[in-house]
DNA sequence: CTTCTTGCAAATCATTTGCAGGGCG
DNA sequence: CGCCCTGCAAATGATTTGCAAGAAG
């Protein structure tokens, strides 16, 4: 029961929140819009509006249930926290995987001390072309949220 | 003589695209918004519309003269295209300082391989807090663009 | 001259906020 | 039952666009 993970952070059980964070567990791989994850609820007959999306997003983002995330087409888009991990995404397709590399990882905390900053946190995104059969060369609508694909 | 610079892009060497490059010229060092620009344009005396400045500073990122970033606070921040670095910000006055990773570029080239992504671009960005003494710890209005600090 | 540009105001878009009614603890 | 939460509509802020008047080649 994930009314616990609500509680944990704070905030109350309802069912909005609840729902959210169903669809967010439920796309684990993908990485959503505020409307794309309004469009979900929607398909599922849920009747949430917006602006609660966007205030619980937020919600879990200040929880660190959530993280922001501004790729360069300027909007939002919203993952579980599940560890810290970074991105390629595919510039035809919208596909958007994940991965950690550690040699990457220490490269930037020296890298950062050389320069007598106390890192807190860092974005890496590869952009590139996934080439794979399926890749539709078709962004998805960005407000759709429907970055899955691959 | 910079019109060369856009004679060659194939835009018209128009006074207002001649001092929006001069502003880009003369912060270097900086990243600055639309607003920005817009704001050291209006304290030169000259008389360009904001409408202006986002058109032209489009052209020049279509023409390659010019990079826009969109790191984490969402709105667009620009800086003459000076070939491939990425970014380190100081979180608490907005200070941007720029490096360069040989090891970092190679492991990149290497992930993006390994998952069959055709890389094209990537955007690392280190945030911190940058510990100077003259670190204001005010971060710069947005608005501003007054991105220069330390 | 003809076409590319600009300035201004109006239009969008994503996101935020105010407020009155509802629901969790 | 009180305070936190939601929905809706209106407010915002950044960026874009339409259009008529102005410059560049």
């Amino acid at each position: 029961m994930q009314s616990n993970d609500l509680r944990k952070a704070g905030l109350k059980a309802t069912l909005p929140r609840l729902k959210i964070l169903e669809v967010l567990q439920h796309n684990r791989a993908d990485h959503l819009s505020a409307e794309g994850v309004y469009r979900r609820l929607i398909d599922s007959n849920e009747d949430i509006g917006l602006a609660t999306i966007y205030r619980v997003l937020s919600q879990f983002e200040d929880a660190g249930l959530v993280i922001r995330h501004h790729f360069e087409d300027g909007h939002a888009l919203f993952e579980l926290d599940q560890g810290p991990h970074d991105h390629l995404i595919c510039m035809k397709c919208g596909h958007i995987e994940e991965f950690f590399d550690d040699e990457i990882q220490e490269r930037q905390k020296s890298l950062a001390e050389k320069s007598g900053f106390d890192l807190s946190k860092h974005t890496l995104v590869l952009y590139g072309d996934c080439q794979t059969a399926n890749c539709e060369n078709n962004m998805p609508d960005h407000t759709t949220g429907k970055t899955t694909n691959k």
